[in-house]
DNA sequence: TGCAACAAGATTGTATCCAATTGACCTGAA
DNA sequence: TTCAGGTCAATTGGATACAATCTTGTTGCA
């Protein structure tokens, strides 16, 4: 029976603390994919009624990263491998779209901002751990920022927590060592004005992760394990 | 203090109910940019709980249709100019992959649907109606939805939606004549696999409508005009 | 033993109630 | 007359209470 950690405490309203508090659960595999939520659990544990935490939860419904049930409840996504592709076709599409506007209009602190972005990342290079996890992902988040398109940089932070979830779920390590180099040269590229390598290196960069997560296909989860169990069974 | 006018009464939740009638409203531009929305006000049309109405509001805000001001309340959402611009250029984006992903996968039954849906805006042409708003916008959903990538389809939809709202604000007429027309060039297009006219003509399709909204930029809501009145106030 | 109907528990769907914040109106003094 | 301050109505933020629905465990019968 936690009380809440009262987060900024300040203009944020209760809906929103809980709700960024579940995501960033989720996206740490805190809150593994298929795990209920049911609303009076989740009220206790944050010190909230389960008004709130619905709230909470319509909008973790809007972003793809819980699904609901009616009359069942709420459970963290598990997307399968059909939307994992079409996630990452989104992501492709909108992250393409970002280089190009960021080629014709960086704006001017922009590298400095993404420089120091890929320093923290550095520092915590190796660890594969939850926050290694999430800066990479705020690194494309940055990127779609920067373009002050904010509709944009808003599609693009749900893809990629979308994409995080995935790769929670499909893929065995996120292996960050080889994604903060291309981050580094995604960023000499658009530097360089040159679009088409920039891109090239983002879609080598986003297929390494879609490619990886087919391959080692891991679905754990109960639904597709027993799905599996009953075929046998049906034969 | 209407009854709410039980829609599918099936399986169907209150809060999606009224979730899609204030939608359906806005778009219609029954309720226009800027108009205020009290919880207990919708509610006592609809029949339902501020409860209710509370949620479907906080869908609304995802999907940015409406904004809410913290005690304030929840307006319909008055798009800027500027992010009106972000919103069109999102769509580009997306509805450019829609229609590379149609020319090389376009279901069996693609091009019938396209059709019957063509017809369908064939009848209403001429009236500049709230019908033939809602169809003209659901005929880029359909595209979006027949790739097969309900995630693509979504956001689609999510932009579209706005992009007729956004209509409603700065466009003097929708004057659906051109769109139905070019709504068949688009499909000429794909079928005959014919990747660059397609996307030109949608660029077209789009960046007409995008022009003209911005050449008959038309801010009478509230908001806006006080905002002017206020620069020449402060100088 | 296996299946079906039933009943109890748990969880969500919805309504109502209280508290906190905001905006407007009103009053009074410079 | 104008502006500052205070009070009050209106409205939202949040919590609790009740009803509907689903899950699950149990019991009875074939």
């Amino acid at each position: 029976m936690n009380k809440m950690p009262d987060p900024m405490s300040e203009k944020t309203t209760l809906t929103d603390a809980v709700h960024n508090l579940l995501r960033r659960a989720i996206i740490e595999q805190a809150l593994k994919p298929g795990m209920r939520l049911p609303e009076d659990t989740v009220g206790d544990q944050f010190g909230v009624s389960r008004t709130i935490v619905r709230h909470a939860l319509v909008r973790l419904e809007n972003e793809g990263l819980v699904v609901t049930r009616r009359n069942r409840g709420a459970f963290v996504a598990e997307p399968s491998l059909e939307e994992a592709k079409h996630v990452f076709e989104v992501r492709r599409c909108l992250e393409t779209e970002v280089i190009r506007l960021l080629v014709e209009r960086m704006p001017s602190d922009g590298y400095d901002r993404l420089a120091a972005h890929v320093r923290s990342e550095q520092t915590v290079q190796g660890k594969d751990g939850p926050v290694s996890i999430r800066l990479a992902g705020e690194f494309h988040v940055l990127l779609a920022e920067l373009t002050g398109n904010h509709v944009l940089a808003r599609y693009v932070s749900e893809v990629v927590l979308r994409c995080s979830l995935i790769m929670a779920m499909y893929a065995k390590s996120h292996s960050s060592d080889c994604a903060v180099d291309e981050h580094s040269q995604i960023i000499a590229a658009i530097r360089d004005g040159d679009t088409g390598r920039a891109t090239r290196i983002m879609e080598h960069h986003l297929g390494a992760v879609a490619g990886r997560a087919e391959l080692e296909k891991k679905p754990d989860s109960v639904q597709s394990i027993l799905s599996r169990y009953g075929k046998e069974l049906a034969s």
